[in-house]
DNA sequence: GTCAAACTTGACAATTGTGTCAAGAATGAT
DNA sequence: ATCATTCTTGACACAATTGTCAAGTTTGAC
């Protein structure tokens, strides 16, 4: 090997995670990336290929990051105290930062129209292994629900969830989200 | 009045509506809405300012019509029935067209973190008016629900409604979202 | 030390989009 | 018929972005 690459792969998709958060696929261009990570945009084509190529390397990364921490997050407690540690941590995942950088995943949803079938499929399978993760956690509960029962429930959730990064996206505060989220586990949860 | 306007302002307005809905405030261009409308580029300045000016006035349209059928479907039947129709209206609406179009709503508040403070403060009163016409509607059911009560769930069913758009933007069909609409109707409402 | 491979750099071409403007065309009022 | 006003048209200037590339630089291997 000679010529040695001069930057920390990781390190740059660490840095190109945190600027599509911020900006989203589309908004983001070659040039925050190159000034966000001090690698010249010549050389991030080089080493990656194209934007989007960047972008699916970074949607991989953060997705590792949140699955896990949703599986961490739903094992806490009982099946209710999981899912209130579970929308604790996705509404401070969006509410964080300042200005906050929302739901990567919904920005990414609806960007996605316009966007690749890659982009698209790495979307669904967030959701899908999201609406699986929810579905396990619920379908330990001794009894009363059927499995198919937790699965449909499951998705809702999952659905809740899209619908609470919208919220935030529209304005909503992390504690305005926070009551939305107990009210809809008191109301959903409770007594399913 | 001399020089008069070779166009209809308000089936241009209709047209670029569609345009919108379609591409999102983001990705529309004026190319586009001047060959949709057939009006030319300048001419769309000179009658409207600019872009966003031409988003603007079709968003009203779009939010007038959207209320009002909310507020139609809302009043159906008792409050069950009503948020059933309200469901099924919102669910149409946003699987309409080929390709569908989506909700324009959402999209515009995941675009709104580019947009003006106008754009902004529009999709704000749509959620805060929607969630008034759903309060609304649970508060005129017999007793068993404080005021207070009424207004928190409908917060929440309008999160869910953007939940379910976002959905429709993951490729969920119209046949899974009714069944998300339903499992989340008998969970919340049934009960409620 | 020399070399070849690999990376880096800055410039370039092409595309797309916005907003502006001067010249021209159309039209109701007189 | 003429005119002033308003709208229309096409071209223009400007800016942002993408993707490419040739020339230059670096570095490990020999």
């Amino acid at each position: 090997m000679v010529g040695v690459r001069q930057f920390d792969e990781d390190a740059v998709i660490a840095t190109a995670l945190d600027v599509f958060w911020r900006k989203g696929l589309h908004d983001a261009t070659m040039q925050d990336l190159a000034e966000a990570t001090g690698v010249q945009r010549g050389s991030l084509y080089n080493a990656y290929g194209d934007k989007e190529a960047m972008f699916l390397r970074a949607f991989d990364r953060y997705t590792g990051q949140f699955l896990e921490a949703a599986g961490n997050a739903l094992a806490q407690g009982d099946t209710a105290a999981g899912l209130r540690h579970f929308f604790d941590m996705i509404i401070v995942n969006m509410t964080d930062g300042s200005p906050p950088r929302g739901c990567l995943t919904t920005r990414t949803a609806l960007d996605a129209a316009i966007s690749s079938a890659d982009v698209r499929q790495r979307v669904q399978d967030v959701l899908t292994r999201l609406e699986q993760l929810i579905g396990k956690a619920l379908g330990t509960a001794p009894g009363k629900r059927s499995a198919a029962d937790a699965n449909r429930l499951a998705r809702v959730i999952v659905t809740y969830t899209r619908g609470l990064a919208v919220m935030e996206r529209a304005g909503y505060s992390r504690k305005q989200l926070r009551d939305l989220a107990a009210t809809f586990i008191d109301a959903v949860v409770a007594n399913a």
